[in-house]
DNA sequence: TTATTATTTGGTTATTTTGCCAAATAATCT
DNA sequence: AGATTATTTGGCAAAATAACCAAATAATAA
């Protein structure tokens, strides 16, 4: 692996690693359905206001998020809708372990 | 959030986690190719093989990869292929991001 | 202009992750 | 049995991440 490949890999793994966070996941989702306002998810989510501004700050350097100042507020909206994707293969991944431990609680 | 779905976000990050790092980035799509033993791994990733191995033990515990032992060599193979399909997403992303920079640099 | 609201930024501490070394295990070979 | 090879495990130090608080910024309202 040359220096440009691993570049690449370590690229790929930054826009892994800003969703490979519980709050960061969902909030990705809450955007997939429309552009939410930084109000709305201090509302709803149980962290101080600066953490989830910086969530949003690691999503959007991260390339998955774009904001737009509007007044006062701030509105974030997904910009790579494929990232939606992810969550099935990721669902695919934990089904699977489920029937193992299944397999291996009653075989 | 209840709960319940929060455990589910924090599962979904486990299996994201797992792949959010060059070293099993990289090996994952190794696997995608067929099988390989740790031992392949150890020749051309530039790292101790107890680090290597325990990045794979990462990637087994999310469930995203399966391990069997042969002889002397353990053999791990991709068990949810839909894992590629996060490096396309991934791509998109980057590329997206790639772009922009251009145009800012350019306009 | 001052006050208020929405958000970001800076700084600090706690937690997690990473990577190396040394030691333990397991299978094969002599 | 003892030696060798392949891999895992335990432990530790360094680096990265996360979350909170306080302070700074920016836009609007009074």
């Amino acid at each position: 692996m040359n220096k440009q490949e691993k570049a690449r890999y370590e690229a790929r793994t930054q826009v892994l690693k800003a969703l490979a966070h519980p709050t960061r996941l969902w909030m990705a989702e809450q955007l997939a359905e429309g552009e939410r306002c930084v109000c709305e998810f201090v509302e709803v989510i149980n962290a101080d206001f600066s953490t989830i501004s910086k969530h949003l700050t690691v999503l959007k350097q991260a390339g998955i998020v774009e904001d737009e100042k509007r007044g006062k507020q701030v509105f974030y909206r997904l910009k790579v809708p494929c990232v939606l994707k992810f969550v099935d293969c990721v669902d695919a991944v934990l089904s699977a372990q489920a029937k193992e431990q299944a397999a291996l609680l009653s075989g």
